[in-house]
DNA sequence: TCTGAAAATGGACCTTT
DNA sequence: AAAGGTCCATTTTCAGA
């Protein structure tokens, strides 16, 4: 899909996982190159799809969103049309800030991140109760978030 | 835990949220402020702990971390100094992108970032078979990731 | 809110391999 | 061609009035 990434490239893409505001001559001290090959360099990981996209991540407690609770979902059905819906009646929601399709025990996992639980009650409705095509699911609460984020473990020669 | 936000605050959240690179002056129409005014608000939520990072979201795929793994995990014991040691060892491992301590079933949830089968199962060996103190595990391979992401759903008027 | 200095980005151009 | 380096214009940030 995407170019050969260099070593430079995956030290670059180590780095701005990390701290995405690193100014690029810091960069570039970092991994000995000029400035501009940084610039360069990250320009095309950026259009490459390499870099996705740039994101501030937010305290879930300082806004009043503490409560992440992660749930477990069969279906009913896995014929396509059905299976469509539900995959897009979950990614829809807003409290939904992550939902995987799996094998396994389970058909779908899905993370919420919600004000309490009343509001996940309500979500409970809507998605699974109110969802025919949803034929059981589980609750697990979080009482600690230990590690969170999107970092891919990019170490040099493991790639 | 932090100050009061308003609706200016949680408007700029939403939008560095989404593209951590919009330049201020942009923010600054988008949500009727000056520049300078963004960039006072900005430099407060990221003082305040709001704005806990910026980071870049690298894509698993193209730098060969296509495969997403969710494990849940039950602990023989909980009590405190082998529960952190469990924590620790999870934590510390590079290819566990999320951790969480949970109520219900399992005691925590662990996502993985692997590069192909034989990764995981040697990860399992590690944390799973060589800790004691873990009880059982079940494993969930991703098929899909169909939504991806740590943003909160800060609506307005929901907070 | 406005203004201006300092910093950072990103393009032009030239050189090396 | 592909990629690096230097230099320079433009854009962005950020502090003071």
């Amino acid at each position: 899909m995407s170019a050969q990434l260099d070593s430079y490239d995956l030290k670059l893409l180590m780095a701005v996982q990390q701290d995405a505001r690193t100014p690029q001559n810091e960069l570039g001290e970092a991994v000995s190159l000029s400035t501009a090959a940084v610039n360069r360099r990250l320009k095309r990981l950026g259009e490459e799809g390499v870099i996705e996209r740039y994101t501030a991540v937010v305290s879930p407690d300082a806004v009043g969103y503490g409560l992440t609770i992660i749930a477990m979902v069969e279906v009913e059905s896995e014929q396509i049309d059905q299976l469509d819906a539900t995959r897009r009646s979950f990614t829809a929601c807003p409290q939904v800030q992550q939902c995987y399709y799996v094998a396994g025990e389970w058909d779908f996992v899905l993370l919420f991140v919600v004000q309490h639980m009343e509001q996940y009650n309500g979500l409970t409705r809507q998605l699974f109760f109110g969802n025919a095509n949803v034929k059981r699911f589980k609750t697990l609460v979080a009482m600690s978030r230990d590690k969170v984020g999107l970092a891919l473990p990019l170490e040099l020669g493991a790639g």
